[in-house]
DNA sequence: AAGGAATATTCTTGTAAGGGAATATTTAAA
DNA sequence: TTTAAATATTCCCTTACAAGAATATTCCTT
């Protein structure tokens, strides 16, 4: 899988987008993210784990916590394959006419 | 479901990915999309419902053909939310140390 | 050393969703 | 007005995956 489909996947699940949503604050304990999103602990650590394999988070683990961080680059590389898209707003489209005239 | 989230989900599926791949260099019809991805034309059209329900292609009917195209808006929008990501990996982040230091 | 917190992992189950095959629908062409 | 082409839809089956519950692991505290 290309990474941006990996980040769109481990992104587009409502719980997981919220913990994204959640961090974006600052970062969390497994805890304190359950806590938050009324989840019980074990589907947040497994979330995070998708999170974590996609690498959309960071773990930093104190003790017998965790805590999770946002991790900028999945960010910064979907936005880049998004920004890919704009020449074609600009340029391409909106010709659909000639298009359908060739195709006739 | 957000805005965002729908767009997530529908971007995340690979085939549609690759139909949205395909797409940015014009507009295609199903036939043309299923013979480039070797997918069967029931799957393509499936998959370009779950596409054209959240906004991110447009579909142009030309007699027994239908001309599907990219639709800017969900891309830009999804674009945006990524833009407001852009003050964390500068300011708040980074300074892990002080705020371990205050959980201690 | 023992007990308790915080987190991860495993197993099971239920469900959403994609693929395959067949069929319906629409439109052009003969 | 039949026939064929292009596309959409339906039904069935299978698989991926999220939730729940229980258990394992790690580390602190006493």
């Amino acid at each position: 899988m290309g990474e941006q489909l990996t980040t769109l996947h481990a992104l587009a699940e409502p719980n997981r987008f919220h913990i994204v949503e959640l961090l974006r604050v600052g970062p969390l304990t497994v805890g304190e993210i359950a806590d938050s999103l009324k989840l019980r602990q074990p589907q947040v650590s497994k979330h995070l784990r998708v999170l974590s394999d996609s690498g959309l988070v960071e773990v930093q683990p104190i003790a017998n916590r965790r805590i999770y961080k946002l991790q900028s680059q999945p960010f910064l590389e979907l936005e880049e394959w998004l920004d890919t898209f704009r020449n074609i707003w600009e340029d391409r489209f909106d010709r659909l006419d000639e298009y359908l005239k060739d195709m006739k």
